[in-house]
DNA sequence: GCGATCAGAT
DNA sequence: CACATCTGATCGC
């Protein structure tokens, strides 16, 4: 009897050491990132479960539930209460949106929000032995969803780049300046990188510009028929459509007749002003991203998620829009930023994630030493994702400034 | 009763 | 167009 529970805790084991890569096989979107950063193995980011219980220090990039498994575990609640020195560093916003919910309440002492672009030293205690290590760590604005960062970590292990996930267009790279040093970028040894989209398949996804204006011009045309065309956008429920909500309400509102879009709560936007005035729980309005569990029957049936009718009993007329990725080939020609589904549907392209040459652009500016993918794209395994970032790490790119090269006699 | 996991959904 | 999440069933503690 007890050769057998010893066998099956062995299994146990062995099937819990296997389930990053049972993921990574299944393609789910889970961040295959197991917590971790091999320079740097005291701290742990993005992940809060099994081995990370142990971390000096937390990082969280962003404030979206794959991101933050574990965070609200008992484990780590029990560890907390016990620590002096074990803090959970984040941008001000992503504190803002995480402390909205209640269950995470007891992180509250435990925050440290950290101001974007300013180098912040940091000791990684151990609180056993005492022994200690110093880091400084720099948020990057990573333009995912509000609050989202990249964690640039410099320290004895060298300079390491952590993304979270980012949506970053051409050229970006160049103008975030604590990625050089004089006129240089700085030596990177690791990029932990979004790969989402790094895949060919990928390699273009319009810009956020040209699918904001697709999008205004489409409720534009819907809205100017009459205070009974309404348009509902479809928005999953995450953070990261709240751009679009502020580019609609100054698009479509004025001074005298101010529009700000429908949603069903404001609580997590309380201390964001600028978010705040764009967005509303009074239904009367002519914009709505108000969500309901069966919300997509009640669009067939011409209703809105939230119930809201006309005045005089008039049956509103009502379009959705559904955020989408679109993305297109190398040569592939592009079709619009809008398509139409149905009568009154259309999907309307819409990305959180940086393309296949967006990702591209970026790191062959950066030129790590390392990169590791922390997602594999769908339909991709690891070995082929590694494959195709081997050309933009240093030793393939053929940019030798930084290698040592031995005189020959 | 809570948490973890999975299938299925949008 | 494939993201991020929710719901409900099931299992184990």
């Amino acid at each position: 009897m007890r050769l057998i529970s010893v066998i099956r805790f062995v299994f146990m084991r062995l099937r819990n050491q296997c389930l990053p890569s049972i993921a990574l096989l299944k393609c789910l979107r889970m961040s295959s990132f197991a917590g971790r950063m091999k320079e740097y193995p005291t701290i742990s980011l993005d992940r809060f479960d099994r081995e990370n219980l142990h971390a000096r220090a937390y990082f969280l990039s962003h404030c979206h539930k794959d991101h933050m498994k574990g965070l609200k575990g008992p484990l780590l609640k029990r560890k907390l209460k016990f620590s002096l020195t074990v803090n959970l560093y984040c941008s001000f916003v992503t504190k803002e949106l995480l402390l909205s919910n209640p269950k995470y309440n007891f992180w509250q002492d435990h925050i440290v929000a950290l101001e974007l672009d300013s180098p912040t030293h940091i000791s990684l205690i151990d609180e056993t032995t005492g022994e200690s290590e110093d880091v400084v760590v720099t948020l990057l604005p990573a333009g995912h969803c509000p609050g989202s960062v990249m964690f640039l970590f410099e320290g004895g292990q060298g300079t390491v780049l952590y993304t979270g996930d980012f949506r970053l267009a051409a050229g970006d790279v160049a103008r975030m300046e604590f990625l050089h040093s004089g006129n240089r970028v700085k030596d990177i040894q690791s990029v932990y990188l979004d790969s989402t989209f790094f895949d060919p398949r990928f390699y273009q996804i319009p810009s956020r510009e040209a699918c904001l204006n697709g999008i205004k011009e489409l409720v534009q045309d819907w809205l100017i028929q009459s205070p009974y065309h309404v348009v509902w956008l479809n928005c999953k429920a995450a953070y990261g459509y709240e751009y679009l909500f502020t580019n609609l309400s100054e698009e479509f509102g004025c001074r005298v007749s101010p529009l700000r879009v429908h949603v069903n709560s404001l609580d997590m936007f309380q201390k964001m002003p600028e978010l705040l005035s764009h967005v509303t729980t009074d239904r009367a309005t002519q914009i709505h991203a108000c969500r309901h569990p069966r919300d997509e029957e009640f669009f067939r049936t011409n209703r809105l998620p939230c119930g809201c009718t006309a005045k005089d009993g008039k049956p509103l007329r009502i379009i959705s829009i559904k955020p989408s990725t679109m993305w297109f080939g190398e040569r592939t020609r592009k079709t619009s930023v809008i398509v139409r589904m149905g009568k009154s549907s259309y999907r309307a392209c819409f990305s959180f994630h940086s393309s296949y040459s967006e990702i591209k652009d970026f790191l062959s500016y950066i030129c790590p030493v390392n990169i590791y993918p922390n997602v594999i794209p769908m339909g991709r395994t690891f070995e082929e994702v590694t494959e195709i970032l081997k050309p933009l790490c240093r030793e393939y790119s053929g940019r030798a400034e930084i290698v040592y090269k031995p005189l020959v006699s």
